[in-house]
DNA sequence: CGCTATTTTAAACAACTGTTTGAATTTGGT
DNA sequence: ACCAAATTCAAACAGTTGTTTAAAATAGCG
């Protein structure tokens, strides 16, 4: 295992776990077994050890997101909202596979990147991987054409929010949920709770 | 104005604009012009600072909300959902009477608080302000006696999910929103999109 | 082997963190 | 005006932060 995989590897799970402000880079080399100067002699400084840690991950999801999304797209029949949001299932669970932990590592990651470091890693995600969100507008508006841009806007956006937001508290949810109702739970479970509701939520009728 | 309010009003803006972890006490003191001890003098550390800015909002929230939220109870008419989270409303803008951008800035800080801090501003409501969610569930369930009280759970934090992200990156949404569609669009108009959206994920049929 | 380039290491850096101290100042009551 | 309590203040505290340095170790190759 190389150090730069080393600390990629204890970066990301306190990163998701405490926040990229939250996480030093004491507590990720000492977690990674690697010298602290290992982190800037390997990517610079910390916020390009962020952009790497998320890279890694968009590589891996974004060209199965976006050939599903689009196979929506050139398909003769319209597809339902839920198809679409269906369509993030196989792509985000695939993360299992490359990854022990991926798919709710990821979308922790995903959520602290939205709330931490003022929107520096939203400007990353949609200047460097733009494809994944004008597939997704653009499957939604098959699904959907009544919806204006607009609202199509600002539901999508609610829509990235109830996803990263729980995926990001995930943990604390599942151990709720398993006191409180004695149930096995884990991030497919709560996937496939969330989807009829981000589903239903973007078909709601419209208010004018 | 008292060194106090001084503290709490520099120390609101701070928090809502960059996290608790990412702000300072030093930045809270000097944007507030007060002397840096004030803070350990005043409130005893940073994290009882923490508390008392989100305690005058939701001193000034909760009563407002538990009564609107149990009338729609006592109610004899069963409310539709939209009704409960129109409830909202009406607590939610008088904070601007409050204080100016009262409504955006607490929504703000509660999106910081579910995810800096590894959650203890979520123990902090729970434990404080329980009324406020027991009131809420039981609207919901008024409203929607079909829904299990698991399927409620996760859609309830679904739910908290979706305002709380969206509130907590609101300017940035406003800002592209009123730059794309020529818009004007403030935090009553956010909030008056996102009804619709939140009433139609909760009412969303359930998936067995 | 011998030599160069890459990588690892311990140590130090300056800047910043929350908190504490003790003296100076202001305040409110008599 | 006096005194005591409450508040403000500059300074220092000890600890942590990201980053840099220069020497030591390792690796790769002819």
């Amino acid at each position: 295992m190389s150090t730069k995989n080393k600390i990629l590897d204890a970066a990301e799970i306190l990163f998701a776990d405490k926040g990229f402000n939250g996480t030093s880079l004491r507590e990720i080399t000492s977690l990674g077994e690697v010298n602290l100067a290992a982190v800037n002699y390997h990517f610079g400084s910390k916020k390009e050890l962020i952009k790497a840690v998320m890279s890694r991950y968009m590589n891996e999801l974004s060209p199965r997101l976006e050939s599903a999304l689009s196979a929506l797209c050139h398909h003769d029949v319209q597809p339902s909202l839920k198809d679409v949001f269906s369509a993030f299932i196989e792509p985000l669970l695939h993360l299992n596979e490359f990854k022990e932990n991926g798919t709710s590592t990821f979308l922790q990651l995903l959520g602290r990147g939205y709330t931490d470091s003022q929107g520096f890693l939203r400007w990353f995600l949609t200047t460097q991987y733009p494809g994944v969100f004008t597939h997704f507008t653009e499957a939604v508006h098959k699904a959907y054409p009544e919806l204006s841009a607009e609202e199509m806007f600002w539901r999508l956006h609610f829509t990235m929010g109830t996803i990263v937001f729980t995926m990001s508290s995930s943990d604390a949810l599942i151990d709720i949920a398993q006191n409180d109702f004695d149930r096995q739970v884990d991030i497919a479970g709560v996937i496939k709770q969330v989807i009829p509701y981000v589903a239903a939520g973007v078909a709601a009728p419209i208010n004018r």
